[in-house]
DNA sequence: GCATGTTAAGTGACAATGTCACTGAACCCC
DNA sequence: GGGGTTCAGTGACATTGTCACTTAACATGC
């Protein structure tokens, strides 16, 4: 059904093909639907992920129930809090979450630790994969630390749309998205609401005026 | 005046002899008073760094003048944010700051590349350096997200303590450790004075019940 | 259709934190 | 010991988080 992952992710696709071929043998490919967890602090992986087609949220939740998306990882990419938490050995409470269904590679860590040390496209990609993962928690830091909601909400808005108008979705997932409770969700929507620059229904949140909404994402 | 600094590091004490002789040729050892900017926005850097002696205090900075301290490096560890952003080639507003007189290895990319190739010790160190850097900034995410900030301060008073019972420090620096504004600081000591939890004077604090502020920080 | 249960969203009061403009106190240096 | 500088205290107010609740929309079974 997979012809030749190996062809879809930077750190593989300039690999000889003998090593190719290997990695082929060595691999699972695994599915999993919409919704399921990847990975969690009841479920810590001992494999290496990276993911063939689909999405997964990573998210971080708290004790009294707020949760906050860390980043997410995108068809191509590899997921590397998995690999941190496995080197590291620590207790951690973040979770993957499948955002669609999910085509993923697993690779066993003793082919992971020959490529690293054997292929330095390899190598590169992994690092990199490091490199962008701890960028995004920066980034995350200084939103959380700095950023004011109505900004960070707007921004999220127009991340979650893309290029289309509407976005499904309930005042809770928003509230999830960003880290804060959902009241304060619905006083900021309510606000965007009055300006005209979104319409609202059950669980359907239109954007009116997208161009309002990249003033407000780029203000303070 | 440092004998072999290989010996320091478990990333590099364990290589067999020839390999330490090596990096003991290719890499350069650098001092920094107390104060200077190790890395930063104007700052680059573009070797590896290991810590030899001293500590680092890396945090990052918002546009309305807001600090807020990520974590930092002891002797022994490897500074990989540095790493991660000159791999990644990305701007980022993270500063690395000489929290005492500093002694540092500085290994050009070349050397490290090599190593991490070609030595399974050197690069299970390199992981778990980027493993244990992403799993402070979960933490940080955590706090600075979902944490009470009396909780965040008693913790954070207790652990730059350490053994002794006073701290030299102001207001400001310790709104700068939290991401937090000074007058904020003020309130939360102020109402630790009234519990006699704390006593304060210009530039410093006395902790007079730590197992009080041990409490406070454990509770929420 | 309609009753009923469930989930989503709205509301008001209050607490915690962030922001601002200012005052007062401690220290430093000549 | 006067004058400047840094540190800390203060009150008013805005934003955000929390709580307990109400109201509205949808889903399901009859």
């Amino acid at each position: 059904m997979i012809a030749d992952w190996t062809e879809r992710f930077q750190g593989t696709a300039a690999l000889p093909r003998s090593v190719r071929d290997r990695l082929l043998k060595e691999a699972r490919i695994v599915e999993m639907p919409k919704g399921a967890q990847v990975f969690g602090p009841a479920n810590v992986p001992d494999s290496l992920f990276f993911l063939y087609d689909g999405r997964i949220r990573v998210s971080q939740s708290s004790d009294t129930g707020r949760d906050i998306v860390l980043y997410r990882v995108d068809a191509g990419e590899s997921c590397v809090l998995t690999t941190a938490c496995m080197l590291a050995e620590e207790a951690y409470n973040a979770e993957g979450m499948a955002e669609t269904d999910i085509t993923a590679i697993v690779l066993p860590k003793l082919a992971f630790d020959r490529l690293v040390a054997e292929e330095e496209e390899f190598r590169k990609f992994v690092f990199a994969a490091y490199s962008r993962r701890l960028i995004d928690l920066l980034r995350v830091v200084d939103d959380v630390a700095f950023g004011h909601m109505d900004v960070r909400l707007a921004e999220r808005l127009l991340t979650l749309a893309g290029e289309f108008k509407e976005i499904s979705t309930t005042h809770q997932q928003l509230a999830s998205e960003l880290g804060t409770a959902r009241e304060v969700v619905s006083r900021i929507l309510q606000d965007f609401q009055k300006r005209e620059m979104i319409a609202q229904s059950r669980g359907h949140i239109l954007l009116l005026d997208k161009q309002a909404l990249r003033e407000r994402a780029a203000s303070n």
